[in-house]
DNA sequence: TCTAGTCATTGATTATTATCAATCGTCAGC
DNA sequence: GCTGACGATTGATAATAATCAATGACTAGA
C-alpha cells in the first residue's frame, strides 16, 4: 500500500529551470540547453511518513533528490535486525549507486512526510555526457555521501552510549530545516547508533529529567552546551 | 623523517599506458590520445610501513591509486584517539575529495610497504573535461568508497566485539592479495572496530587458542568456516 | 467509551567490555 | 650477553550495556 504520488510530470526544459531549491540540489549549475536535452519526465512525488521510496530489490533505474523531508537509509543484516547508516535530508541525493549500475545498497525509507524528485539514470547520463555543467555536482555530491559516512563512522560509533546519542543529536539539530530537531524513534536511534531500544530509551530519557532537551513526539529543542560537553567528556 | 623516494616520473604517455595493473585502476578505460593529454609527471613512490602518504594538513592536490600494498584511513578525534575508517589496497583510490576541492578527511597511513601513484587533481580535471572515458571510473570509485564505508559502518560496529573481529578478519581475507591475511596490530584492531587495546588482543588470542588463526607475527591463515559462524551467531 | 496495539519508559539481573595493572616475548642497539 | 622499548597477553575489578519483563501513555478504530 504504497500512498506515494507523483504531483507533476516536469518534462526537462519547463519546471526544473525554475524549482526553488535548485541551488541547493543535483542541477544546480545547469542552464536552459542543458534542461532541453532532458527527453524523459522528471517526476515530482509526494510519501507519506515510513514509506519506502526504493528497495534493495528495485531496479535501480533513478536517482532521488530530496525536495523536504526526512530520509534514513537501512541496511538489512543477515540475522534480521537493521542499521541506518546515514539520515538524508533537503537537498540529498539517495541512490547514487544506480549511476553505477549496481543495484541499490539500502532501503530508503521516510521519516517524516517527504517530497522527492526521481531523476532516470538514464538522463543523468545523458546530461554528463552532452554537458560539462553536471560532473562538479555529482562529484560534490559523492564526496558528501563518503564524508557523511565517514563522520557517522568515526563519531557515532566511539565512546559510550550517551556520547553517542548526544552526538546524534547535535548532528540531528545542525542539520535540521525546521525550528525543531527530529527525535528518531528509540528504535531507530538503536539502529543509528548500534545500541539497543532500551538502551536509547534511557537516555533520551534522562536527557529529558536533566532539561537538555524537551520532546513533544518527533520533535524537540535541545540544550547544544550541555550536550556537547556529553559529546566531549565522556 | 619521510623515508619514501619516487621510483619513476611518469610523464603521461610514456608508462600509464603499459602499467601492470592498470585495468584495476582510475585510468582502466584511456587510451593513447587521452594520455597525451596529460601534462604533468604522474610519480610513482614508495612508502615503507608507517610512513603519511598525506595528511589533513596537507594541500589537497592529488588524487594517490593504490599499485601494492595496504593502506588505513585514520580520522583523529577530539579527545586524541582515532578510528581507522577504512583500509585501502590494490586498485583502490585514496584521497579522493580532493577532486572536490575539500582539505583530505583523514590520514592516509601505510601498514605495509606501499607503492602508489600520485596523480595531480588538475590532471584527472583536464582530462574528465576532455575525454568521456574517464568519469565512468570515477563515478566506480565514489561508488566503491562509499559502498566500503557503509559495510563497514553496518557490519563491523554491529554487534559483541567477538562478532566484529571475525567479520574483520573475514573482510581482510577477502580482500588480500597474498596468501595470508594480513593482521593489524591490536590496537588498529580497536581503532577499526570501536573496542579497546585490551579487548581485541584477547580476542585475536583466544581465536589462535581455538586454532581459528593462526598468526605469525602480522600475518596469518584463518579458518573461514569456524569464523563465519562467530560472525552469524553472536 | 472501551479496547487492542504500539511505542516509551523503567526495574532487576546478567553479560560484556573498559580500566588499571602486571607480566611476557621479541628485537635493536650497546 | 645485557638492556630498554614496545607490543601482546593476561588478571582483577569496575563500569556499561544487553536482556528479560512489566508498566505507562497514547491513539485508532470498534
Amino acid at each position: 500500500m504504497n500512498r506515494s504520488s507523483v504531483l507533476e510530470a516536469w518534462t526537462g526544459n519547463t519546471k526544473c529551470l525554475h524549482c526553488n531549491i535548485r541551488k541547493l540540489v543535483l542541477f544546480a549549475d545547469l542552464n536552459q540547453q542543458d534542461f532541453d536535452l532532458i527527453h524523459q519526465p522528471i517526476d515530482d512525488i509526494s510519501f507519506d511518513c515510513g514509506e519506502n521510496i526504493y528497495k534493495t530489490t528495485d531496479s535501480p533505474l533513478f536517482v532521488y533528490t530530496i525536495r523536504s523531508g526526512l530520509v534514513k537509509l537501512v541496511h538489512e543484516l543477515a540475522n534480521g535486525s537493521y542499521r541506518i547508516v546515514r539520515i538524508l535530508r533537503q537537498g540529498d541525493v539517495a541512490g547514487m549507486e544506480a549511476l553505477n549500475g549496481t543495484d541499490y545498497l539500502q532501503n530508503a525509507v521516510t521519516l517524516q512526510p517527504t517530497y522527492v524528485c526521481r531523476i532516470p539514470v538514464a538522463e543523468i547520463e545523458r546530461l554528463n555526457r552532452e554537458s560539462p555543467r553536471l560532473s562538479k555536482q555529482l562529484t560534490s555530491r559523492w564526496q558528501k555521501a563518503i564524508s557523511d559516512a565517514d563522520t557517522w563512522l568515526s563519531e557515532l560509533t566511539t565512546g559510550v552510549s550517551k556520547r553517542r546519542v548526544a552526538n546524534l543529536l547535535l548532528y540531528l539539530d545542525d542539520n535540521k530545516d525546521t525550528k525543531y530537531c527530529y527525535i528518531p524513534s528509540r528504535e531507530d536511534i538503536g539502529a543509528l547508533l548500534a545500541i539497543t531500544t532500551e538502551t536509547a530509551s534511557r537516555i533520551i530519557a534522562e536527557f529529558g529529567r536533566n532539561g537538555w532537551i524537551s520532546v513533544d513526539g518527533s520533535n524537540a529543542s535541545i540544550d547544544r552546551a550541555a550536550l556537547e560537553k556529553i559529546a566531549l567528556i565522556d
